[in-house]
DNA sequence: GCGATCTGGTCTATGATCGAGACCGCCGAC
DNA sequence: GTCGGCGGTCTCGATCATAGACCAGATCGC
């Protein structure tokens, strides 16, 4: 498994680790898809929940998690107009994995906060 | 858990995920680590092991790594030097959620690909 | 002796990327 | 009429990454 992280080895399989880098490794994609695990959320919602995101960032990382099938949008035609971002499935099924890097991330922030002081 | 987003919320904890993305959320973190998994490296060999890695970033991930106790770096005095890096038992620690998410990396890599084609 | 080579990096020039904030059309409230 | 909210897009600098040249020190072939 962690032998598989060639750009493209022999095999010419692409490699899952650094798929999984380029679908969500931004700075951001992981955010977006933390906010929406508790539901339906809007543009300005997630905005105002992430805090110190740029529009323009949070509109491209949408795009993106969209095409990518991670999360699905929902336009409605009124006025003013509401567009509805959600997790898809598949969305939701990556939301597990990533539970476990949270909390792993929570057991240990202390040890690493530890070693950065300790640092040269 | 995942509510626990914000920059800094209420509490005043400055939120696991941010942090973990703080840590390995770059490029290369993740692949550096991935590929130290098997053993102990030396620069040149991780350099050529991830293969599309500039030394300049190999050498500021490597030593971000080092300074937030991921890993160890040795130094040799000989001639040529030479340089080995090994994962911490904090390193080590953080290989195991993310061997989860690279096993769901692998089974939805399919999903994730097939979702991009239809994107309109 | 004399240059080539190996190592683990750093330095520099150049291009990609990002954040802040202005701006947009639409409409209702004031 | 003009102010605001909505869901964005556009433009402008600042930051950031990348490729590739360069470095010291010692050893190797010749």
């Amino acid at each position: 498994m962690l032998d598989e992280l060639m750009p493209a080895d022999a095999s010419g399989q692409p490699c899952a680790i650094r798929d999984v880098l380029d679908w969500i490794g931004d700075q951001w994609s992981l955010l977006v898809l933390a906010t929406l695990a508790p539901g339906v959320k809007r543009f300005s919602q997630l905005e105002r929940e992430i805090g110190d995101v740029s529009k323009q960032m949070l509109s491209k990382t949408l795009r993106r998690l969209e095409q990518d099938g991670f999360v699905a949008r929902e336009v409605h035609a009124e006025v003013p107009p509401r567009v509805e971002y959600r997790l898809t499935p598949l969305g939701m099924s990556f939301l597990e994995p990533m539970r476990g890097l949270i909390r792993w991330a929570e057991a240990n922030q202390a040890a690493i906060a530890a070693a950065r002081r300790v640092a040269t």
